[in-house]
DNA sequence: ATTTTATGTCAGCCTTGTTGACATTCCAAG
DNA sequence: CTTGGAATGTCAACAAGGCTGACATAAAAT
């Protein structure tokens, strides 16, 4: 504890913003913050006997439609096994509609179906709304942070599939 | 989508930031941080065959040393049998200790043994790590922006549950 | 004296993750 | 053309960690 608080840049200027103490928020503003980001969501797919996993997965398939199965397990970082359970409750329940490949056959490309993309639209209406109140509130010089911060936090892999998404925009 | 792109603030300036795509990027930062944010814990946690709950338990009685089981439950935010089910193997592991309480002899008061404390360093230090290089990386500055969306982000009754939490120190 | 609170525990259920095994389809390399 | 491997689907079994409901106990509070 006691070496590794208050640490010194090579210039010698003090990192207050690097303390165990500062690092330890930041932890529990993750943990604490996580918690209000899914709650929303949560609270709508009660209604709809569906949970957290069904919602990663249309979330994802409304953001990059006709998207194939490995992508999206590479994305979600599950088990084939995990998301084929999820997929095919979703596609029985008309939510989600799969296609075999034109140029590779053995591929499958999902897509949300009308009905898919109302649910979509329900769940992300609920967490925008949460993100937008909490970006109004802290400003647009904190949310550039905010993103910085997390950006940073990701594993390579995954700033690679968030960057990809970003620029798909 | 179309009407809530490009608000205006009373003034009229134009809110970038507040876009359904800002939004949209926003809730893909957190998904994929909150994975990079577990992710050491999850990997230490596999050689002792605990999960995140345990790491969640030894995290706050960590923090809080002598709290009791209904705190603990208030912050976690789970039902008393899921906690018990945690406490109880961490317990028998020798990792936390349970006293009765002086005052209320109905409480249980929780506390790190050594063991416990061990464990609780090396999960601390690892996630410690994680966020020392992306808050390096990002700056103070947004650092500060990205403790100030978080706590926004968080319901009432969580960020009481932070506020306090920083209080202590 | 009675009610409420704090806690523990048992039983059972659900979601969502895991591994392992096996089948199918089909591209691509030899 | 044959074969290897990639992409996908499916079945079975299992585990973690949520949940509810029911019940027990001790002690505080009224």
């Amino acid at each position: 504890m006691a070496e590794s608080t208050g640490p010194k840049r090579p210039g010698g200027e003090t990192l207050l913003f690097l303390t165990d103490e500062q690092l330890r928020k930041g932890i529990e503003a993750m943990f604490f913050a996580y918690r209000g980001f899914t709650a929303d969501p949560d609270r709508i797919l009660e209604n709809y006997a569906y949970g957290r996993a069904h919602h990663r997965a249309i979330h994802f398939i409304g953001r990059s439609p006709g998207t194939t199965v490995n992508n999206l397990l590479s994305i979600l970082g599950v088990t084939k096994q995990s998301l084929n359970r999820v997929l095919r409750t979703l596609i029985a329940d008309g939510l989600v509609e799969s296609r075999v490949g034109t140029r590779d056959k053995r591929e499958r490309h999902l897509n949300l179906t009308e009905a898919g993309w109302r649910l979509e639209r329900e769940l992300s209406d609920a967490q925008r709304d949460r993100m937008r109140v909490a970006f109004r509130a802290a400003g647009p010089e904190a949310v550039a942070g905010f993103r910085t911060v997390l950006e940073a936090m990701m594993d390579p892999e995954m700033r690679r599939h968030y960057v990809a998404l970003k620029e798909q925009s």
